[in-house]
RNA sequence: GGUAGGGUACCGAAGCGGCCAAACGGGGCAGACUGUAAAUCUGCUGGCGAACGCCUUCCUUGGUUCGAAUCCAAGCCCUACCA
């Protein structure tokens, strides 16, 4: 069997390890883990990386272990932020551990009747009880503050404008403490994550060797980023969720649909568990015929269907037909629903529609924030009723735009769609 | 606690008594071109109004002034150095 740390090197995943011995640990079962940060009650796009790698462990044999920082995330990892984060409360990082759990499931087997199951834990679990004087009898002591002071987040820090408080400053130790805990309890011996995780992992690594002077490891894995230089994982300015009730299954599919052709071959080999040889195959159709966007087709496909199934794919696809075929005659209301279900929507009482101007109707649903945007978007000519292209202001809602006199579809630009429905 | 600098729209950053809803850059939105690309080009980007316009903004609260983002006072917050 090919070692794992080959197959993360040849899909991207991997970016550097504390120790080179940990190529002949992963020849043996090993217990590792990896953390989320419980911000949002979905995880996004931007953890895909993390989650691939988790999910590679896993199919190779290794114990997955997938923390959520309840407490960390109550402090705020300064790693890649520039400026303070706004505190979360304790009941709000409750709710959201729920949420990503179902999303990870989607991609990690954590039912307990698996021959190899994930478990996740939740680091305020062994926070929640520590006093002060505890951390610093116990745990202070073992981090000394050259080290302290010298990691990249640290520095970074210090030398912007806005500085860093002694919260944020902790969170390593707190995040060191975590791997320490997991290593004593689970017998974990590795933690992975970004590269922008180095230096909390080899706080890590550092603490259980100083306390119980055992080698762990930490592997690291590239932060992706498409060919402009983006961060990977926004669209539209707008994070990408595995929860459909924040990004709908047509939105995800379209995300990775309009992925590069410099980078779709890329997220292949990062996001999916398609083969080489198929990816191969894929790299030269991009090559012939990249109008085609046969390569970007499997990669939406391959995503959508993992994190929304067959059903959630094939609305995602129909939709995508249906946007793009041009004009929406035929299509019942009742289907309109069903492929909008999870698109952003609004209902207003007929009156407040028919017969008003469009752009005060699209403000009135909440489609854009203010009136005045929605008159610059309508005077721009981006506005589409039913696919239809809105001529001006005083275009006025008729009776005839509502599909079976109870729907319209709207649409700004080119991608952003809104489901206006009257009663 | 002391000294110095600073807090302006989504972000960065000009403005330092009227010409300021506030330069410029980034971001965002829209349009053209295209492959539902990328790159490029164009327009928009506080609220209300078709529009001359009106309204609410430049950390907070007071004050000076015909007039304040700009001056003064107090307060809050941030940064650096010192203690």
């Amino acid at each position: 069997m090919a070692n794992i740390l080959d197959t993360f090197k040849a899909r991207y995943l991997f970016e550097d390890m504390t120790s080179p011995e940990l190529a002949k640990a992963l020849d043996k079962p090993l217990t590792v883990y990896a953390g989320f940060d419980p911000t949002n009650d979905s995880l996004q796009a931007g953890n895909f990386v993390t989650i691939m790698a988790l999910a590679h462990l896993q199919r190779a044999g290794h114990k997955v272990i997938a923390l959520v920082g309840g407490a960390t995330g109550l402090i705020g990892d300064p790693s890649g932020k520039s400026k303070e984060r706004n505190l979360l409360s304790a009941e709000q990082v409750e709710l959201n551990l729920v949420g990503i759990k179902e999303n990870l499931a989607r991609f990690i087997d954590f039912d307990p009747a698996s021959p190899n199951p994930a478990v996740m834990v939740n680091n305020y679990d062994w926070f929640k009880d520590f006093t002060f004087i505890d951390l610093l009898r116990d745990v202070g002591r073992y981090f000394r503050m050259g080290i302290m002071l010298s990691k990249d987040s640290v520095k970074k820090r210090m030398e912007s404008d806005d500085g860093m408080s002694f919260t944020e400053f902790c969170y390593q130790i707190l995040q060191g403490y975590d791997f320490l805990h997991l290593y004593k309890t689970c017998g974990c011996a590795l933690q992975i994550g970004g590269s922008d995780q180095w230096g909390n992992i080899t706080a890590g690594t550092e603490l259980v060797r100083r306390l119980c002077g055992q080698e762990v490891f930490g592997m690291t894995f590239p932060l992706v980023c498409d060919s402009t230089g983006k961060k990977f994982g926004k669209s539209e300015g707008n994070a990408v969720f595995l929860d459909a009730r924040k990004t709908s299954y047509y939105d995800f599919y379209q995300f990775f649909l309009r992925t590069l052709d410099a980078d779709v071959v890329r997220y292949l080999k990062i996001f999916t568990f398609v083969p080489f040889e198929r990816i191969a195959e894929l790299e030269a159709a991009v090559a012939a015929d990249p109008g085609k966007r046969e390569a970007q087709q499997v990669l939406a496909e391959e995503l959508t269907r993992t994190v929304h199934g067959e059903q959630g794919l094939a609305i995602a696809k129909k939709a995508t037909e249906v946007l793009f075929g041009g004009s929406l005659d035929g299509l019942a209301a009742g289907d309109l629903e069903k492929i909008f279900a999870n698109v952003a929507s609004a209902t207003l009482p007929a009156d407040q529609v028919i017969g008003k101007p469009a752009f005060e109707v699209i403000a009135a649903a909440g489609m854009m924030a203010s009136k005045g945007e929605a008159r610059r978007l309508v005077q721009q000519g981006g506005l589409n009723i039913n696919n239809v292209r809105v001529s001006g202001l005083e275009r006025v809602f008729e009776a005839t735009d509502l599909i079976e006199g109870r729907l319209a579809v709207l649409r700004s630009g080119k991608k952003s769609f809104f489901l206006l429905k009257v009663r």
